[in-house]
DNA sequence: AATACATTCAACCGCGTCTAC
DNA sequence: TGTAGACGCGGTTGAATGTAT
């Protein structure tokens, strides 16, 4: 196996990051943003190559990541979606703030693939018709914002799923669109957007926003994500009847201002980071 | 306690696409 | 228009960890 071509003509090392490797890759990237990666390893320090500097820096080092296990909300939408646009992971990870491909796409190849398949075909058919009838409730709704958002090519993540965005909803009496959905290639999707300084909703996004009724019923995902693991039973709830049952609510994500979100032992620098954090050219 | 097997997840690889020249 | 370099994505690997025997 050759290295990248980036990388081809440099001495560089491979395998698990060091904690000061971490620490180099952060400190360049909160001071000088990471506007070239093919020059971030030389210009921190690190003999890696850009390619595995990015990785390391959005799967793991990035200030907004979310870790820890998934919610029901968020299970039932990567369900959902998937059933839809199949294996586009950095498209599902568009929609589940702070999470990455890489963690829905090892997430759906074990636990929820293996849910699925061990279960009866009834799991199957509740997947199938998910997809197919965009039935009421989180799916359809979702789902046409992703078309909605694919149609327009618009940076909606920008309105939406930024740390800065308290909530997102999504209305349901938008018009479908699916097939053409899936029809895309991911590089006509728009890429990721830093988050904003404010929260703004672009009139031809307003129809996703109702009015916030019956708030006693929001949950913030965060105290589901990042509980211990007291709510096995819950989680281990039999996926095909949740999928019958609860296909997914009114989809609501309660995002917590970064030093609530982080769960690990980074968290004490993570707002720090977050506003220093200079945007990408 | 030791071993085998299963699971998780960080990281790598190759390829397609974009962009600058 | 063609080409090379860079980026981003999905598939895959393999080390670390957990669990069963």
């Amino acid at each position: 196996m050759g290295h990248h071509s980036c990388c081809n003509h440099q001495k560089v090392k491979r395998g698990l990051w060091s904690p000061d490797e971490d620490e180099k890759l952060i400190q360049y990237i909160t001071t000088h943003g990471y506007s070239c990666w093919s020059e971030v390893p030389e210009k921190a320090g690190l003999q890696r190559c850009g390619k595995s500097c990015r990785l390391r820096w959005i799967n793991y080092l990035r200030p907004d990541i979310r870790r820890g296990r998934f919610s029901l909300e968020e299970e039932n939408l990567i369900i959902s979606l998937h059933s839809v646009v199949g294996n586009r992971w950095a498209l599902i990870a568009s929609h589940l703030p702070g999470r990455t491909d890489n963690e829905i796409k090892n997430y759906w190849n074990s636990w929820i693939k293996k849910k699925i398949s061990r279960k009866s075909s009834t799991a199957m058919a509740a997947v199938a018709a998910n997809a197919e009838l965009t039935q009421p409730g989180c799916s359809s709704n979702q789902l046409n914002l992703v078309n909605q958002e694919v149609m327009t090519k618009a940076p909606i993540q920008e309105t939406l799923f930024s740390s800065q965005s308290p909530f997102f909803m999504f209305d349901s009496n938008l018009e479908d669109g699916l097939t053409r959905l899936a029809a895309l290639p991911p590089h006509r999707l728009p890429p990721p957007s830093p988050p904003p300084s404010t929260f703004t909703a672009p009139s031809m996004y307003s129809s996703y926003l109702p009015a916030l009724e019956d708030m006693e019923a929001m949950v913030p995902i965060e105290d589901q994500a990042c509980t211990g693991m007291e709510e096995d039973e819950e989680l281990g709830q039999d996926l095909s009847e949740r999928i019958e049952s609860h296909p997914c609510p009114s989809f609501l994500v309660w995002d917590q201002p970064i030093e609530t979100q982080m769960c690990g032992e980074a968290s004490s620098n993570a707002a720090a980071m977050a506003s220093s954090f200079p945007s990408p050219l």
